[in-house]
RNA sequence: GGGGGCGUAGCCCAACGGCAGAGGCAGGGCGCUUAAAACGCCCACAGUGAGGGUUCGAUUCCCUCCGCCCCCA
């Protein structure tokens, strides 16, 4: 496409001139407000994706703009260069971890500096960078010794094939593993957690402090998963010991006919008679190979209910009713939530109602069911029956009369549960920040001295497709020394989670210069909390999760005193890009590179294209348009540019008064500073570049009708604002263009964003509409003043809207002058 | 199964509860051109997924249903 300007050239040298002028760096003693406005940091896969795109188109929008509003704005950058794709690539093809993600980086970050997006250069970080790995091991030792890093044993995800622990998102919804496919299966390990459950009551009181979008609150909230209850015994029938189970509904405790435990529960084998012994070792082998996300769903991830659930053999006593009831083993149960037994009520539990309903189990009802209810369960409220000192209460004061009840009796207590559980840290893998720990005969599992951090995972490392660590393989890295008695001790092999890397990387971006510590507590508070955090809806509950409880912890542990517990003020969770109806992505193979455009259309075209397709919080489609759609961005930015720097547009043109229609184009040019300014501040990228292809049109048409050709100040003041609003949208073409109509050095970004005339903005005449019956009858011209009684008088003077009334005095008329005049009759 | 979002011209999208159209893409016509591209001018095109409710008035608020998407299970 033939374009009006040299767009790679002009590109190139703003992309140049951006880094040499160092207008976008950001000082401690910068001397205005400061904002700090943050994308989420990559993971490095290569050149930039569509996804990358947006997101650091809209952050350099905000970046600009704000700058342009007089702010010291603090927009870093860095990558979050560990994680598992290096690893795979160096088990296909050998190459280094390192050498691979520093590639991946370097293209990365060309993309980056070729889609125009400004940083604060000085501060990027890279995950792996030794610098940073030491103070993620020293903010390990903290947590250690502040009892909020553990080594427990806990089930987790392991895959046989590939000898390690996975995540749960790399668990396939059939329970296989994303990487080999064999089956994956529930394996107690030793393993490093984070105390993030000390934190759960804060971590949901704090979502009230934040401006965050209310799903993604939601999210939390519902990952939190706080519910207040009850725990209470059960005495074992024929035995001196007891079932502890957790209950939020203790109000429906008489209609217990039956217990259940989770297959893992100790006292299974306790309870189990020789009779039921097989189904209940089935059962358990059956669980074991079951992820909990397919224990806990209705569906039963292709396993029919019976095949969920045992019977023991054993029976406990109901307290309420001292009824003994059988006991059931069964997956939907969990031994990591609660006390891994529940108290079954199959009439006011839709789980237990089906559960009773296979094993011909007796239901009770204690609540009243509403009148023509025919359904199975009934969970809502109504009056207690068969209850016994419960009966006729309702639900909640039955639930606090059971409550009480269960303390009186000294057989239980109130508690909370929580459906968050600590954070499991250890990852059995190479690329990632060791873990600073040794193992001591003597002393156990030690923390290593803070002069001997970094710990740093050798190089010369073999990758083989085993899935085991090759740490845990190589011949001398095992071998430390005690930090406590100097003996023989063994070095911890696993590395830790990544998202233990960007729970606190926005802190070190503060002060990333710091070797004395991970960041000077003044710097962060300086410039924390991130004014405006931007990044995709995948990472609303981990990610975030994590770095919020991070942050509370650093202070806690006394390595950010004073900071503010909430790290992210304001988030913005952009939409998806798809393709076919799928997510745009490397592994889906449907990638549109950004890459092709710089060459072609530029970056300009590319930004814009983003910001107006679509509103930027909407999940984008990209269609086979979206080419067409992207030079019709390009032949924006070259109308643009005929308009402002073109020969016609400089140095002629009328002086002396305005007219008329050179006041119409001044109005018009306020108007645009306005619509930009408000729709930028809310968001709405998409109506604000339409505002200004709006405000083209406008000066084109001008250009062409206005009698004795453009005045030059009036058009002049229209150009300039048209580039000052367009700046932080498409940066190089306003940039470029600015410095030719004012001269070398001039520079658009450094002005101050354009402000605008009130009275300017007001519209001089404004249609009035006239309804009748709520249908359009007639317009009027009117006053933007106009009252009320006036608007009716004019409404009613119409010719249209007598001919409706046809003489009836109308029955009510409403105003809302200047805009519409509504006569019903 | 639970929670959330979206549905407006052929397409992407606008519209404080008040004239359904700001902008763009594609389409058609005209001008410029030997011709095309580019450029410029002009033109069409929907009654807002379906149904109900609230209201003087509903694309907008409420309910039900349909379709698509996301998150959690």
């Amino acid at each position: 496409m033939a374009r009006a300007y040299a767009v790679q050239e002009i590109e190139r040298r703003w992309q140049q001139c951006w880094a040499d002028e160092h207008l976008y760096e950001v000082d401690f003693d910068d001397q205005r407000p400061i904002q700090y406005v943050l994308c989420m940091y990559p993971y490095p896969s290569g050149p930039a994706h569509q996804g990358h795109i947006r997101n650091y188109t809209i952050g350099d929008v905000l970046v600009r703009h704000r700058t342009m509003l007089g702010k010291a704005v603090l927009s870093p950058f860095g990558f979050d260069s560990f994680g598992l794709p290096a690893e795979n690539a160096a088990i296909r093809t050998g190459e280094h971890p390192r050498t691979f993600t520093e590639k991946r980086i370097a293209e990365l970050k060309a993309s980056v500096l070729a889609l125009g997006a400004v940083y604060d250069w000085r501060r990027e970080i890279r995950s792996h960078d030794p610098a940073f790995i030491r103070w993620n091991q020293v903010i390990f030792l903290r947590l250690l010794e502040a009892g909020l890093a553990y080594r427990a044993t806990a089930p987790v995800n392991w895959c046989p094939g590939c000898r390690t622990v996975l995540a749960n998102e790399q668990v396939l919804s059939d329970g296989t593993c994303e990487r080999s496919g064999d089956l994956v299966v529930q394996r107690d390990l030793e393993q490093w957690f984070f105390r993030i459950t000390a934190y759960a009551d804060e971590l949901l009181a704090g979502l009230e402090d934040v401006e965050w979008p209310e799903r993604v609150k939601t999210m939390q909230r519902n990952w939190i998963g706080r519910s207040e209850g009850v725990e209470f015994d059960l005495p074992v029938v024929g035995r001196d010991s007891s079932l502890r189970v957790f209950t939020t509904r203790p109000d429906t405790s008489f209609g217990m006919t039956y217990a259940v435990v989770a297959p893992e529960h100790p006292i299974v084998d306790a309870l189990t008679t020789d009779v039921q012994r097989r189904a209940v070792e089935e059962l358990r082998a059956a669980a074991a190979s079951t992820s909990e996300r397919d224990r806990t769903s209705t569906e039963g991830g292709g396993l029919s209910m019976d095949k969920r659930g045992a019977f023991t053999g054993g029976y406990v006593v109901n307290p309420f009713t001292e009824e003994q009831i059988p006991v059931y083993a069964a997956d939907y149960v969990l031994m990591s939530y609660g006390t891994g037994a529940i108290m079954a009520v199959p009439a006011e539990d839709e789980r237990d109602w089906e559960f009773a309903r296979l094993y011909g189990l007796a239901v009770v009802r204690t609540t009243e069911p509403p009148g023509g209810f025919d359904g199975g369960a009934w969970t809502g409220d109504g009056k207690k029956i068969n209850s016994g000192f419960l009966d006729g209460l309702d639900v909640a004061a039955a639930t606090r009369r059971a409550i009480e009840w269960i303390e009186s009796k000294g057989i239980g207590a109130r508690t909370v549960n929580y459906r968050l559980r600590d954070w499991l840290v250890s990852r059995q893998r190479y690329w990632g920040c060791p873990i600073p720990v040794v193992y001591c005969p003597t002393h156990g599992a030690v923390g290593e001295r803070e002069e001997n951090l970094p710990v740093l995972a050798p190089d010369d490392v073999e990758f083989l497709p085993t899935g085991e660590s090759p740490l845990a393989r190589h011949p001398s890295f095992r071998h430390a020394t005690c930090p406590l008695c100097d003996g023989p001790a063994e070095r911890e092999t696993d590395t830790m989670d990544t998202f233990v890397d960007s729970s606190w990387y926005f802190l070190r971006f503060c002060d990333p210069w710091n070797e004395q510590r991970p960041f000077d507590p003044e710097a962060a508070r300086r410039f924390m909390p991130v004014d405006q955090y931007i990044g995709g809806i995948e990472h609303a509950i981990l990610h975030l999760m994590y770095a919020r409880f991070f942050t509370k912890a650093l202070v806690d542990v006394g390595l950010a005193p004073g900071l503010g517990r909430e790290p992210f003020s304001r988030l913005f969770t952009q939409g998806m890009i798809r393709m076919d109806r799928k997510k745009m992505s490397k592994s889906k193979g449907n990638l549109i590179t950004p890459a092709r455009y710089f060459e072609t259309v530029g970056a300009d075209a590319l930004r814009l294209f983003h910001l107006f397709i679509c509103p930027p919080g909407d999940d984008m489609d990209w269609t086979e348009q979206a080419d067409e759609i992207i030079d019709g961005c390009g032949k924006f930015l070259d109308r643009v540019w005929r308009l402002s720097v073109e020969d016609g547009t400089r140095d002629v043109g009328r002086g002396g008064e305005a007219t008329a229609p050179d006041e119409e184009m001044t109005r018009a040019t306020h108007r645009l500073i306005v619509k930009v300014s408000d729709d930028l501040e809310r968001w709405s990228f998409n109506t604000a570049v339409a505002a200004c292809m709006e405000h083209a049109n406008e000066l084109q048409r001008y250009q062409r009708e206005v009698e004795g050709g453009p005045h030059r100040s009036t058009y002049d003041a229209a150009v300039d604002a048209l580039l000052l609003v367009l700046a932080p949208m498409a940066p190089h073409m306003t940039a470029e263009a600015w410095e030719r109509r004012h001269g070398p050095g001039a520079r658009v970004h450094a002005q101050k964003w354009p402000s605008y005339d009130p009275a300017l903005v007001r519209a001089q005449k404004v249609t009035m509409v006239v309804q009748v019956n709520g249908k359009l009858r007639d317009r009027i011209e009117v006053s933007p003043d106009i009252d009320e009684e006036q608007a009716i008088a004019a409404a009613l003077a119409s010719r249209r809207v007598k001919a409706e009334l046809d003489g009836a005095e109308p029955a009510r008329v409403v105003a809302r002058p200047p805009r519409l005049v509504n006569v019903v009759r």
